[in-house]
DNA sequence: CGACGTCATGTAACAACGTATCACGCTGTT
DNA sequence: AACAGCGTGATACGTTGTTACATGACGTCG
């Protein structure tokens, strides 16, 4: 484990950040849900429900339950803390609570690490032609699936040779 | 907007195009694979693997195992025949297998009615945005979720007063 | 100070989604 | 007839997500 940086936002910095995002939307920030942001933040790929009940059960040295870690990254989703990767059932901690985007996730199939652009003109593009046919947007889903530049190795969908 | 016709190839003009898009994937069109396709399309709403399989034991009047249709739907995601609405585990039958878009599917969260629309200028731009970061997009996930003009009820996503 | 309400969390059970593995039967080939 | 390849069945398992209800902390109000 040595030094590497993988938020812009050094730890302490992104968790104050969270705190104050999730209390502006008039919740708590309670030691469970700090909890929670810290190993959600610590993973440097999207990670499960699973996952992070497994890191803050380990953090807390007690078994904390599944689905109060649902509930607390569903509130995060909800606050703008976190995002939800729907291509992977995954989260990951948004490293700027503050500012809403809609961003664009570039999922690697191969080593699972998850990249995002926030890229509004696209996001808007997509808001706007959802408007056009009558649909109100809410929450518009940018994903990508694909390679990143680490491994180019190529096919990781298909079924062999 | 009104007057909608989710399927433009009626039926049995459906089926025939899936079933040359499968062979032209060097798969099998079989008996089974059919009848998976059709019930498919005559869900108007994304279909879970397990309502296919509902919905084909039914029309076959006997038990068909989850899995098998789970098989059958990758495949036709595969050969573009269908499509897997991510953030909701849930497949659609894919109205031009002939034409391979990268589509826009517009989910409404209160009637889970799907619409798409196929703006390939967005799809490209989303393309070209992940490969300007060094990224090798496969497969673009576009997804929006809000309310269809039916629905026009708000809150779809709050936790109630 | 005690009753009560509200909210966060715990517990347990369950439902939904997805995959692995091995067996069986069909079809085409030799 | 033997074999290989493929599609399917059957069973089991693992992961992901939800529901219902109980408990505990904390604040308000009588």
């Amino acid at each position: 484990m040595s030094a590497h940086a993988h938020h812009d936002a050094p730890g302490p910095a992104l968790t104050l950040a969270a705190r104050g995002a999730v209390e502006r939307g008039g919740e708590q920030w309670t030691d469970l849900r700090a909890t929670v942001f810290e190993a959600l933040a610590d993973f440097d790929k999207p990670a499960s429900a699973y996952d992070v009940t497994e890191a803050v059960s380990k953090r807390l040295d007690r078994r904390v339950a599944a689905n109060s870690v649902y509930r607390i990254l569903d509130l995060f989703v909800g606050t703008n803390v976190a995002m939800r990767v729907e291509s992977r059932n995954a989260y990951l901690a948004n490293a700027h609570p503050a500012c809403r985007h809609d961003c664009i996730f570039l999922v690697c199939d191969g080593c699972g690490t998850t990249t995002h652009i926030d890229d509004d003109r696209i996001a808007d593009q997509v808001r706007s032609a959802a408007r056009a046919t009558g649909f109100t947007p809410v929450r518009p889903v940018l994903e990508v699936r694909g390679s990143c530049a680490a491994c180019a190795t190529p096919a990781p969908i298909d079924k062999a040779a």
